[in-house]
RNA sequence: GGGAGCAUAGCUCAGCUGGUUCAGAGCAUCUGCCUUACAAGCAGAGGGUCACAGGUUCGAAUCCUGUUGCUCCCA
C-alpha cells in the first residue's frame, strides 16, 4: 500500500467498486436469513444525478450496507421510471434536430425512436450512482416499461376497471399546450406573475318592454354609457367563450341588472346576467364573466346554472372556429390583439397592472390551460381509506412524524386520479372503441372484439385508445412489480422481500407516490409495501434557495466526488441532513468529509509505522480499557441514532469517536516515542480497535474502509474477507464508572495544557505537578497517561497548598504547578475573585431554591437532593478559593 | 382565503414527558504551535435576553395565549 501523506481516493474508489461487483457482494437471493429490502425511488430515465438524488441514495446505501453488516440479507433494487412527459419531450427534441416532425410518424415509428433514445441515454443516472458507491443489486435493475412491469400496469387497469374504480369522464384538466397532454395538479407549478387586468364594457341588451332598439343601437360603440356593465379580466381573449356574466345577488349596485342580458363585445353574442353569491363583490367591478370551458370555477358555476360550454381553444393553445375572430392565433398573441380590438371598438374602459398566480407545466414550463376533456380516472375514495389507516395505526411509520398530518389531510380530501396522458411513450390504455364510439376494456384486440360481441355491439372500425396511462400508474406498483408480484404472485422473491423495510424519498411525492404505493400494496397484496418511510429534506443552497438548473446554484455531484472523494461527499451530505428538514448545502461539508477521510488515513499511517517489540511489557492497560468502554458506549449511541433514523447524529457520533476519542486521546496515550517500539499487547489491542472502527465507518465511508481493511497489518485476508461483508461489532458491557473517572483525567490534562497555554510555556518544557487530595480519587493508575499527555516530569501529593504556583481544581482536588517567579499574584487574585463571585451567585440561586418551602414540598426528592449536592460543591470550592486568596495575601 | 411547520452561538443544527448531559455539537473565528501520523493538522479560548410580549408554575428554551418574521402545502 502506498503511504502517501494524504488519502488518494481517486486511486481507490473504482478499484473497490469493481471488486465488490466481481465478488457479487451486492447480490441478494432469498435464503434463510432475515431480509432487509429497499426499492429505490426510480429516478426519471431522462435524469442526471442531482444533489437530491445524492442525498437520497447516500442514505439508502448507508442503511443497506449497515443491514448487510448486521447479517441481514440486504437487497437494494435499482431501476428507473419511463417518465412519459419528460422522455417524450426529449425524443421530440431529438427528432426535431434530425429534421423529423413527430406528426409525420406513426406511433410505432415514434416508439422505436423513443427506445433508441432510452437505450442510449437512459442508463446514465444509474452509472452515476455507482460512483457514489451505491451497493444496489444491479442484476435486479428494472424499468417501468419492461414487459413484465408494463403487463402489470395493463392488468391493474383492467382489474380496477372491472371493479368499477376506473371510469371515463369529461373533466376540467390541467392542459399543457406545449406537451399536448393533461398533467396532474402536482405537476403544475404556481408562480406569481405580473399581468394586466382589463376592464371591458359589455353593452346591455334592452328588453322589448323598454324599447325596440336594434342590436346595432345597443352595440358597445354606441354612446349609451348608462347602458353597459364592466367586467375585469386577465384573459380578454376568452370573452368569446363567455356564457354569462355573473353578479352577486346582494350587490346593491347591480340590482337593475337582474334578469337582463348583455352583449359580448366585438362578436356581439347575447348572454344572460346570472346571480350567484360565489362572486366576490369587492374584487374587480363585482361583475364576473363566466367562461365554463376555460376556468374550473366558471365550469362549476356553468354546471349549476345550466350554461352552454363554448370551447374556443385548440389543443396547442391557439383559437379555434368557435372564437369567430382571431382564429388560429396563439392565446397570448390573441390577448394582445383583442386588447387593441376592444380599444378600437370603444369597449376597453381601462387596463391595470395586476399580480396573480399562474400555473406552469413542471415539464415544459408552458402556461397551463384549464381544459375540458375526456379522460380516464381512477377513483381514490375507496383506496384512500385503508391507506390512511396504515399510517394512522403505525403499520407504516412516517419519519419524521410531522408528515402524518399532511398525509391525513390529503387522504381525507382526496380527489379522483386522472390517469390518462395524451402521449405515446408509456403503457397504452387497454380500451377499445368501435366506429360508433362505444368502448370496452380488454387486454388485446381479440379480447376486445369478443367483448363487443358479448355486449351485442359491433366491433367494426375497432381501435385502441391512443392515450397512455400516467407514469405514476406504473410507479405505484413498483414495490410489487420489481419482484414480479403481478405476473407470478406467489414467487419466491415477492414472498421473501415483500413487504420491504425502508423507503427513502422526498416529501414532495408523499401523496402521489408514497400514498398510492400504500393503496396498491393494500389492494394487491393485502399489506403495505414498506414499514418505514424516511422523508428527506430538500437540498437548498446556503442562501436557502432550492437547487435548480435555472438558478445554476447546484453543484454537479460527480464533480464533487472528483473533488472530495465519494466518502467525503457522503459524509458531507449526511452531516447536514437532519431527517425531514431541508438542508442548506455547502461544499464545505464535503471538505469536512474529505478531511475526515484524511484523518483516518493518517491515523492508519501512524499505526502501520509502529515497530512491535515482544520484550516490552504491556504499558497501556488503562488506555486500552478506557477506549474499549468508550467504543462500546459510542456503538450504543450510534445504534440508538439509527433506530430513530437520526443519520446526521449517527455520523457525528462516529466522527467524534474516531477523531476525538481514538485519534486525539487514545492514540496519543499509547503512541510510543519517536522511533521507539510499542509493546505487543498494546499493538494488538490497537489493531483490533482499528478494525472495529473500520467496520463502524464502512456504511458511511465504504471506499477508504475497504482499502484499509486489506492492509497487511490486519493479517492475510481471503478474497471474500471484505469490510463490506464484515459483521458489525456487537455492543458489550459498558463500565460507566470507569468512563466517568477517565473524564476527570481528561479534564486534568486539559487544565495542565491550559495552564501551559495561558502562561506561554512551551509544550516541550516538562512541568512538576502536585495534588492536594480532598477525596479518594486514584490518580496512580493513570500516572503514565497524565505524565505523557501533560508532559509532567513529576507528580506528587502535597499536604499543603503551594504558594507561587499555578493552581486549579479538578474533581474536587486541588492541583499545583510550581512556576518560579512566573505567577502574577495580582492577575491570580482577580481570576480567583471572579470565579468566587460567580460561585457565590450560583450558590445564592441554589440557596434560594432550597429555602423556598414550595420548592421543597413540590419538587421530586432526587431533584432536591441534587440541589443540596450543588450547594455542597459550591461551598467547598468557595472555601478552596478563599484559602488560595489568603495564601496570595501572605 | 384555509391548513401545517419553523424561529436557540457568525453558519448549520441537537435539546424526549418542565428541574446539572440546561444553555450544547460540528463548522467558522481568535490565540499559541510546521511537536517525525496528519497545517486537509495539534493544543487552547471566546461567543447566545433560546424571535417578541404576556400567562401557568416553587421553577420555562421546553407548557398555554397573542404578536412579528420565514417556509411549505391546499384553494
Amino acid at each position: 500500500m502506498s503511504i502517501s501523506k494524504t488519502y488518494q481516493f481517486n486511486e481507490v474508489e473504482d478499484k473497490w467498486y469493481s471488486y465488490w461487483l466481481a465478488h457479487k457482494f451486492f447480490k441478494s437471493v432469498p435464503d434463510e436469513r432475515e431480509p432487509y429490502t429497499i426499492v429505490i425511488p426510480p429516478p426519471n430515465v431522462t435524469g442526471v444525478l442531482h444533489m437530491g438524488h445524492m442525498l437520497n441514495n447516500t442514505i439508502q446505501d448507508v442503511l443497506i450496507r449497515r443491514a448487510r453488516m448486521k447479517g441481514k440479507n440486504a437487497c437494494w433494487v435499482p431501476g428507473t421510471d419511463h417518465a412519459s412527459i419528460a422522455t417524450e419531450a426529449k425524443v421530440v427534441n431529438m427528432l426535431k434536430e434530425r429534421g423529423i416532425n413527430k406528426k409525420e410518424l406513426t406511433r410505432e415509428e415514434f416508439l422505436n425512436y423513443a427506445w433508441e433514445w432510452k437505450e442510449k441515454y437512459g442508463g446514465i443516472i444509474l452509472e452515476q450512482l455507482k460512483k457514489l458507491g451505491a451497493s444496489c443489486d444491479w442484476d435486479r435493475t428494472r424499468f417501468t416499461m419492461d414487459p413484465e412491469l408494463s403487463e402489470a400496469v395493463i392488468d391493474t387497469f383492467i382489474h380496477l376497471y372491472k371493479k368499477g374504480w376506473i371510469y371515463r369522464g369529461v373533466r376540467m384538466v390541467n392542459w399543457d399546450p406545449k406537451g399536448l397532454t393533461a398533467v396532474s395538479d402536482e405537476e403544475v407549478i404556481r408562480k406569481e406573475v405580473n399581468q394586466k387586468l382589463y376592464y371591458i364594457r359589455y353593452a346591455l341588451a334592452v328588453s322589448e318592454a323598454e324599447g325596440e332598439k336594434s342590436v346595432e343601437d345597443t352595440a358597445p360603440n354606441a354612446s349609451h354609457s348608462a347602458h353597459h356593465l364592466i367586467i375585469a379580466t386577465t384573459r380578454p381573449e376568452t370573452i368569446m367563450a363567455d356564457s354569462a356574466v355573473c353578479i352577486n345577488p346582494n350587490d346593491e349596485r347591480y340590482t337593475h341588472l337582474h334578469g337582463k342580458k348583455v352583449f359580448v363585445p366585438i362578436i356581439n353574442r347575447e348572454i344572460p346576467v346570472i346571480l350567484d353569491e360565489y362572486v366576490t363583490m369587492d374584487f374587480g367591478t363585482g361583475c364576473l364573466k363566466v367562461t365554463p370551458a376555460h376556468d374550473l370555477n366558471d365550469y362549476e358555476l356553468g354546471q349549476k346554472h345550466n350554461l352552454p360550454v363554448i370551447d374556443i381553444l385548440n389543443d396547442d393553445g391557439s383559437l379555434n372556429e368557435n372564437a369567430q375572430i382571431l382564429v388560429g392565433e396563439d392565446r397570448f398573441a390573441a390577448r394582445k390583439k383583442i386588447a387593441v380590438m376592444l380599444e378600437e371598438a370603444g369597449a376597453l374602459e381601462k387596463v391595470e397592472e395586476y399580480k396573480s398566480q399562474v400555473g406552469f407545466s413542471e415539464r415544459t414550463d408552458a402556461v397551463i390551460e384549464p381544459k375540458l376533456s375526456m379522460q380516464w380516472f381512477c377513483k381514490m375514495q375507496e383506496m384512500a381509506k385503508p391507506a390512511l389507516d396504515y399510517v394512522l395505526n403505525g403499520e407504516v411509520k412516517l419519519i419524521p412524524e410531522k408528515f402524518i398530518n399532511t398525509y391525513r389531510h390529503w387522504m381525507e380530501n382526496v380527489r379522483d386520479w386522472n390517469i390518462s396522458r395524451q402521449l405515446w411513450w408509456g403503457q397504452q390504455i387497454p380500451a377499445w372503441y368501435n366506429e360508433k364510439g362505444q368502448w370496452v376494456v380488454a387486454k388485446t384486440q381479440a379480447e376486445a372484439e369478443a367483448e363487443f360481441q358479448a355486449q351485442g355491439q359491433d366491433a367494426t372500425g375497432i381501435y385502441q385508445d391512443p392515450d397512455v396511462v400516467d407514469t405514476w400508474f406504473s410507479s405505484w406498483l413498483w414495490p410489487i412489480s420489481v419482484f414480479d408480484g403481478f405476473k407470478d404472485p406467489d414467487n419466491a422473491d415477492i414472498n421473501y422481500y415483500y413487504p420491504t423495510n425502508d423507503l427513502v424519498t422526498a416529501p414532495e411525492i408523499l401523496f402521489f407516490w408514497v400514498a398510492r404505493m400504500i393503496m396498491a400494496g393494500h389492494e394487491f397484496k393485502g399489506e403495505a409495501p414498506f414499514k418505514n418511510v424516511y422523508l428527506t429534506g430538500i437540498v437548498r443552497d446556503k442562501l436557502g434557495r432550492k437547487m435548480s438548473k435555472q438558478l445554476g446554484n447546484s453543484p454537479d455531484p460527480i464533480d464533487l466526488i472528483k473533488q472530495f472523494g465519494a466518502d467525503g461527499v457522503r459524509v458531507g451530505m449526511l452531516m447536514c441532513s437532519p431527517a425531514g428538514n431541508d438542508l442548506m448545502f455547502d461544499e464545505s461539508y464535503c471538505e469536512q468529509g474529505r478531511n475526515f477521510a484524511n484523518k483516518i488515513w493518517n491515523a492508519f499511517r501512524l499505526v502501520k509505522g509502529w515497530e512491535v517489540s515482544d520484550s516490552l511489557e504491556f504499558a497501556n492497560a488503562p488506555a486500552v480499557e478506557w477506549f474499549k468502554n468508550r467504543f462500546n458506549q459510542a456503538l450504543a449511541e450510534i445504534e440508538e441514532n439509527f433506530n430513530q433514523y437520526r443519520l446526521s447524529d449517527a455520523i457525528m457520533a462516529v466522527y467524534k469517536l474516531v477523531w476525538d476519542d481514538f485519534c486525539a486521546w487514545y492514540l496519543e496515550m499509547v503512541k510510543p516515542a519517536y522511533q521507539q517500539p510499542i509493546d505487543k499487547q498494546t499493538y494488538e489491542a490497537t489493531i483490533t480497535f482499528f478494525e472495529q472502527i473500520l467496520k463502524v465507518l464502512h456504511p458511511f465511508m465504504p471506499f477508504i474502509t475497504e482499502e484499509l481493511w486489506h492492509d497487511e497489518v490486519f493479517g492475510n485476508r481471503t478474497e471474500q474477507d471484505c469490510c463490506i461483508v464484515a459483521q458489525l461489532p456487537v455492543i458489550e458491557q459498558i463500565n460507566t464508572q470507569l468512563l466517568a473517572e477517565f473524564e476527570g483525567i481528561k479534564q486534568l490534562i486539559t487544565e495542565i495544557r491550559n495552564t501551559r497555554n495561558s502562561k506561554q510555556i512551551s509544550p516541550k518544557e516538562a512541568l512538576s505537578l502536585f495534588v492536594k487530595l480532598n477525596n479518594s480519587t486514584d490518580y496512580k493508575a493513570y500516572l503514565p497517561v497524565i505524565t505523557k499527555l501533560g508532559n509532567i516530569s513529576e507528580f506528587n501529593e502535597t499536604a499543603d497548598k503551594i504558594a507561587g504556583a499555578a493552581n486549579f481544581i479538578v474533581s474536587g482536588n486541588e492541583f499545583f504547578i510550581p512556576l518560579e517567579g512566573n505567577v502574577d499574584a495580582e492577575a491570580e487574585r482577580t481570576r480567583l475573585q471572579k470565579e468566587k463571585e460567580y460561585l457565590e451567585g450560583f450558590l445564592k440561586s441554589v440557596n434560594a431554591k432550597l429555602s423556598n418551602e414550595r420548592f421543597v414540598n413540590n419538587a421530586k426528592p432526587e431533584i432536591i437532593e441534587n440541589e443540596r449536592k450543588k450547594k455542597a460543591d459550591a461551598e467547598a470550592k468557595i472555601k478552596i478559593i478563599d484559602d488560595n486568596l489568603d495564601l496570595l495575601a501572605d
